[in-house]
DNA sequence: CAGATAAGTCTACACTTGTGTACAAAGCTG
DNA sequence: CAGCTTTGTACACAAGTGTAGACTTATCTG
């Protein structure tokens, strides 16, 4: 995810920076509210900008949504690092992702349209799934990678995206601590 | 899930049936393309109805949806039983569900709208959230029945709805043993 | 059989959607 | 300044949406 924000070269008719506006808008509310949910015009409303330069500048409202998607899979920093607290990390960047709009809840939301599904998961397995699997080595790394990300998933939709009443206050921290646990404990199986 | 199969009692206008046709043709459809994607006249042609009668019969598409996902929740029935085989048993339901529509997916795919949303959130915590908890017990009941639908939807939107290619063949086998273990370990917390 | 009621059909209306095309204006280059 | 490319705007089309009301037909009741 490209956070630089660019200046206003000249103020006005600033290429880069309008198709910037119309990304983070896209992402905002695609993760905010779903992709078929959303339309180009709500898109551009949000960004500040005419409707047909989306058309102009990502072809289609698929393809705003894989640029969309493509930018926010930047991220998956977290993977590299000590395997002793990756559990930890995991479930940090996850907070994080409340906050921001998060590419698992993007997902998640635009699987309503056949298109943006097939898209989503085939991003999901090639820049999460298989890197992550990877990093995790041993035996079966492959299953115990999808494991980490159903842990992962469910978590989101179960928080974010429906949300789930019962995960709030208290038993939201008392989760998080299990869900540390649960995908740490995944990553030290290759240890046994 | 009322499962019977009416009889034709005259051959033709029939109204208990044709509203079951349509209840079942939205859950099939519902839970295989999502809830903004399928519209009226999809669902009855699926009946094999004309698309008017779902506004008779349901008041709306709203209704409809709500019926459908409430029939769906009628289940549940997996949760009495003993408590050391919980795991295996869950996980059983959870197969079944890959090959009829289930509740779970139709939920997860009617998100993108806001309406169903706050709907599929508040029948997921009336409905399965608050009485597992009740029927788990201990310290902490409500946390972990969340803990465990974190498990089952996240398994069922990384096997179903994405679906993620890493889950098939033998990694999906292994899953579902480490989803029926994990499951397990949080109804046994109570125990120790 | 005659009427009433339930069951199903037909047509249409606002509305929104994504997309396409034609046009206007700003900024760079000679 | 002249000309051309880039950037942004205005308008409209064709298709699809949920909903609504009027109409027809079957089934039941007296």
């Amino acid at each position: 995810m490209t956070t630089q924000i660019s200046p206003p070269r000249t103020g006005l008719r600033d290429a880069a920076r309008t198709r910037e506006n119309i990304l983070r808008a896209a992402q905002k509310l695609f993760a905010l509210k779903g992709y078929t949910t959303v339309g180009v015009r709500e898109v551009a409303a949000e960004a500040g900008v005419n409707s047909t330069l989306i058309r102009r500048y990502f072809g289609s409202k698929e393809g705003l949504f894989r640029a969309a998607v493509e930018d926010f899979l930047q991220l998956a920093p977290f993977i590299t690092g000590e395997r002793s607290d990756f559990g930890e990390r995991a479930v940090a960047v996850l907070m994080m992702g409340e906050e921001i709009p998060s590419a698992l809840a993007m997902m998640m939301l635009a699987t309503a349209d056949a298109e943006a599904r097939d898209l989503c998961s085939d991003l999901m397995h090639q820049h999460i799934n298989r890197p992550l699997a990877d990093w995790l080595g041993g035996s079966d790394a492959l299953a115990r990678s999808a494991q980490i990300n159903i842990l992962w998933i469910g978590y989101m939709a179960a928080r974010q995206v429906l949300p789930l009443p019962a995960l709030a206050g208290d038993t939201v921290n008392e989760t998080r601590r299990w869900l540390a646990g649960a995908i740490q404990s995944i990553v030290d199986v290759s240890e046994q």
